[in-house]
DNA sequence: CTCAATTTGTTCGTATGTATG
DNA sequence: ACATACATACGAACAAATTGA
């Protein structure tokens, strides 16, 4: 491997900050199971081009966080695993977005009913007259995993003000007799945390997370919802079966088509 | 704001580059537009509670990326966008897996004919007797914007070792007239590099990467095709339409289903 | 039991980076 | 721009614990 010092100029984060990232990786991936030896602070330092004392403080880090246990004269022990991580499965389909939200444990923390329209991408709609917007926080019993900024078509807002600002959104929307949900157009990609994204989901500003956007348009072309889901990257993932037409009338199996 | 210097302890990165992530955020986001003129030094400093030295790190950051222009006397101003990002849009079907990774410039950079198998989720399917590991990098132009480690079943590579090790191996697999392709789980997490992905798409170690499995699982439940995709965040996005049933025979719009 | 090899723990000196006021 | 304090990183030497011959 390359010295790690040539990298580090990519990066500008502290040298054993990243070394102690690719060893937590090891762990969580398996590669160094519980309970097995690691290699040595010197096999390290050669292996990472490091020096020892930068080794040292990785390790240092890994065990405070319980994954690792150095014993002098012995070796260093994997001791633990990371705390179990991607268990909230991204939903695939509206109405398993719909009833996963209803679900959840939230708490509105700002509100402003006349809010900046949100910005739309190509394909997501025009812009409905004015937006309420609704941040909220989602929790996991104590530990908020998600931080939402959504904007809500002003006119759906104000007919129910109340329940809006305490229950999720999304299932009474779906509820209401008169609107008709065209497309519900979803993007995910890899964000940073703002220092309001860092301050409610606790964790380190510019850390990464999965951005979740969803936007529903109705019959007349109109964004009347907007949200923005900002998970801890540790919780979040997206499973399906690419070959899971069951719903679809496709074969569930594939060979090839033609010659 | 709460001041940084309190969420300062939860990250351990560099102060200035957490301040430089926000700002760069903010370009990104629209909330700063180009040509605009930012807060002066001083308001930022107490919008951010650190030094002015300190913003003045932040900002020197974004002007070698070209994205501020700091002029005395007159104030800082937004100078330019950061790169197009998310260009790369993730297949949601399995013809459209196939057919974008027909096109692929990749790069094969190591083989392992007989390599440790993969670790295989629950759902993944059963091991094969033993696999072939191929790793490669995808290119946009110069650009290296994906690593990928692929373990083959074993028999399938030695079928066609010299095509396996110079083309993508998934669309001569779809041709293979005897294999059948009961599922294709995908699954969609945030990763970190390690040193082998730091140096082979040029970024720094432990910074976020958009992990992409793709599992194989022919009618006999083994899992002749496992992949890990690892994608440079910024290029990777997400999109699908949640209520685009087209090919589902599913209406296309949504009315609530019983009150 | 002792010795040597192995492995982590500790300390020093030096240079540079980060952050404040 | 300066003075100050602390963090990061290197290399090297030595101390202490463990293991096995």
């Amino acid at each position: 491997m390359a010295k790690l010092s040539l990298n580090y100029d990519r990066s500008r984060v502290p040298l054993y900050i990243q070394v102690a990232s690719v060893m937590r990786q090891r762990i969580e991936s398996g590669r160094w199971r519980e309970g097995d030896k690691i290699s040595t602070i010197e096999a390290l330092e050669t292996e990472f081009g490091v020096a020892r004392v930068t080794i040292r403080q990785a390790i240092e880090i890994l065990r405070e966080e319980g994954l690792l246990d150095a014993r002098q004269g012995r070796g260093t022990f994997v001791s633990g695993k990371p705390r179990e991580r991607h268990w909230l499965n991204l939903a695939n389909d509206f109405d398993a977005v719909v009833s996963s939200v209803k679900n959840n444990v939230i708490r509105i923390v700002h509100i402003e009913e006349e809010a900046q329209p949100p910005i739309l991408g190509d394909n997501e709609g025009t812009l409905a007259d004015a937006y309420a917007l609704l941040r909220s926080v989602q929790y996991n019993g104590d530990e908020p995993f998600a931080m939402v900024n959504l904007y809500l078509a002003r006119d759906l807002f104000l007919r129910e003000r109340k329940r809006f600002t305490h229950l999720p959104a999304l299932p009474r929307i779906v509820e209401m007799e008169d609107v008709t949900i065209r497309h519900c157009y979803q993007t995910v990609t890899i964000g940073v945390a703002d220092p309001e994204i860092s301050e409610r989901l606790k964790i380190g500003l510019g850390e990464p997370t999965a951005d979740c956007r969803l936007v529903l348009v109705d019959d007349h072309g109109v964004a009347i919802y907007a949200a923005d889901f900002h998970y801890h990257r540790n919780c979040f993932a997206l499973r399906r079966d690419l070959l899971d037409r069951a719903a679809s009338g496709k074969p569930s199996s594939y060979r090839r088509k033609a010659s």
